[in-house]
DNA sequence: TGATTTTATTTACCTAGATAAATAATGAAT
DNA sequence: ATTCATTATTTATCTAGGTAAATAAAATCA
């Protein structure tokens, strides 16, 4: 009998969660969670964007994008500014979290670093191929 | 500078997410969701378990298994009957769900089958190896 | 024995993902 | 111009994960 399809599969959920759990407890020093933080660095290196735009981007469906986005807007860290339709919001970030950025990304950096510390240049590259081909197969 | 660690930490949780949600689909032909199952299948391969030993096995908090383990005895598939002491719940599938279980884990075995069908045994091997690595360093 | 600590579970409350259906605004078509 | 279809977002409702605190029962210990 194989289990090794089941455990692959379970495996990659094990260290999502993890991943998550971690991130978010490095995170927690800014009031942001891992989501959030993955909507103001998609912000960051893109420059504003309409809500579609962030969650095709990111993958997840549009209400996701809706909650996060309004938390983040509550918080300080984005905007919505009127886009080229009445329709459609641009998100915009913030002054004050453009201010704040540049020392989370710095974390999150390090934090994602000491994530992969035991692994060579080449397994990172192998996991994500595998993990990618996972994705689009 | 260097994208590949948070490439590679991006793509566990698109992958998750992915999983997740083309097991569930699979999944809702017979009402249930993706954690429900992985619980039916700990208790269908170690017998009746509490629910401690099922989220220490999951490697899940204990809440979430108090709410899926209610779920799952509101919809038949199992029962709540007490173990050692008035704290401990043992889990036990009542046979309706033993009655299912064999069609749904073919269902499954399946589903994880076509996820996988691409790679080869080697490459499942070092897939599993790698996410084991990043979760237990 | 009585008080304290530990253990298993639960409850309350938060974020994050999903689907389905509702708005609201735009675009297209007759 | 009015109707119909499309598009972007939102709302409602579900599961799944988390933490912190509350129960309740058992175990320990003075």
């Amino acid at each position: 009998m194989d289990t090794l399809n089941r455990e692959c599969l379970h495996q990659i959920h094990q260290s999502a969660r993890l991943l998550s759990k971690k991130a978010n407890e490095t995170l927690a020093a800014y009031d942001l969670y891992m989501s959030q933080w993955t909507v103001l660095f998609c912000l960051d290196t893109f420059g504003p964007k309409t809500q579609k735009d962030i969650w095709t981007y990111l993958n997840v469906e549009a209400p996701t994008i809706t909650r996060t986005v309004t938390r983040l807007e509550a918080n300080g860290w984005v905007k919505r500014v009127q886009g080229k339709d009445k329709r459609e919001n641009l998100i915009v970030m913030t002054d004050d979290a453009k201010a704040k950025f540049k020392e989370i990304k710095q974390t999150m950096e390090q934090f994602e670093e000491e994530c992969l510390s035991d692994f060579t240049y080449e397994e990172k590259q192998l996991l994500h191929t595998l993990l990618h081909k996972l994705s689009t197969e």
